[in-house]
DNA sequence: GAGTGGTCTAGACCACTGT
DNA sequence: CAGTGGTCTAGACCACTCC
């Protein structure tokens, strides 16, 4: 009965119980460990669980606190656009409408230094119809083997899973009205209200890849607690 | 040099190189770790930790597969709301619009069997000016405390977080156009695209609360990969 | 039944950081 | 400098599950 689950419930229970409030700094892990009678090492898998959790900030030498305001994180599972279609039972098409080596727009010149950028505009389709329009700029410089890839064969986000080292990047969504083309492409009213998003992913500082998303009217965005 | 990270990027070389391709089983813990001159323990925590990126996938018995298609995962830190409007240098406010013990509309009925809830409908401000609209409903049968919340005092949001034990949940968001009541209150058009949040919270498989969020105009959801 | 991952232990050393 | 968490080790037992 010392498993380090046990000892992250006893820890949720003192907090809740009130006895460490918010702010507070708990016992160490020694101290745990003979206290709950057992290994320093099932007391730290326990909290370190708890401090990815969010509930417990931890640091060297200053010990470990309870968080000041428990920050909840929730988990989204980015899935490739063909499984999300295919998982609803429905049949996905790609469609590339555009590759080329654009200039870089003004707006995106921070993201990429360096310049030297293939440009593709892509369609995603489920059971024929407009799913997910997809605006993306991949660096060449930073994946130079993007250049001979076959994006018309296969999207480009799933050779780029395949291909491209990622370490890390952020996604933001925002909610926007469609425009006249948006309209005419998913057979809805103009200033129809859109879900996107715009997705930068990095590689050891460099962008590696920026591709902005314009999902179908209606379209659901569902994370897990 | 024998690190659980020098571990897990020896692994992820071996899988961008090809050498292990999606779907393949890869050695188990004991060969790995005599293999890379570590303890086991330093493999499983690597490969543990790959596990939860959605890089890998285990099972008892059955072994360590590569992960047919990547699934890439990001985190959204759902910040309380009081606390994302502070870090923004302006000034929060909150004001409770309703409080009552309301009949549960229909729609929401299978989320509460029991059906003994709270009303709440509140604005949370930054500037004075509307930030978040919430419509939140709490099950008193779950939470039999919540009825002698002051709510006018301290937002719902803060109040569960500090009172009530939750387990898991899930949060979808959506776009939507806002209502004429909606476009007065933010000042903005009728029909102007709006970011809407719905949340469910439950412990012990039992709903504790249900939330439904308006974001202002322009309003942006940020997750790191 | 046997092989795999999941976990615990006791001890040790290291890295960081507050004082 | 000293105290804390971060990590590694070698060994052990257990739980699950595929064969």
């Amino acid at each position: 009965m010392t498993g380090w689950q046990q000892v992250q419930q006893a820890v949720i229970d003192r907090i809740r119980a009130g006895h460490w409030p918010p702010g507070h700094q708990i016992p160490n892990e020694a101290d745990l460990a003979r206290e709950l009678g057992c290994a320093r090492a099932t007391v730290n898998r326990a909290l370190r669980a708890l401090a990815e959790e969010g509930l417990l900030e931890r640091r060297r030498r200053a010990g470990t606190r309870v968080a000041p305001l428990p920050v909840r994180q929730a988990r989204l599972r980015i899935p490739v656009i063909r499984a999300e279609v295919e998982a609803a039972g429905r049949r996905y098409g790609y469609r590339l409408l555009h590759r080329a080596r654009d200039p870089l727009p003004a707006a995106l010149r921070p993201l990429f230094p360096d310049g030297e950028m293939l440009h593709l505009i892509a369609l995603h389709e489920a059971d024929c119809a407009p799913y997910v329009h997809e605006d993306r700029w991949i660096s060449l410089t930073v994946i130079p083997a993007a250049a001979g890839a076959d994006f018309a064969a296969l999207s480009a986000n799933e050779w780029l899973v395949a291909n491209a080292p990622v370490s890390d990047g952020e996604i933001a969504y925002t909610a926007g009205a469609a425009t006249a083309a948006e309209a005419r492409m998913f057979g809805c009213a103009e200033g129809t209200s859109l879900m996107r998003a715009d997705r930068i992913t990095r590689h050891d500082g460099r962008t590696v890849t920026r591709v902005a998303l314009t999902f179908r009217p209606g379209h659901v965005l569902t994370l897990k607690l």
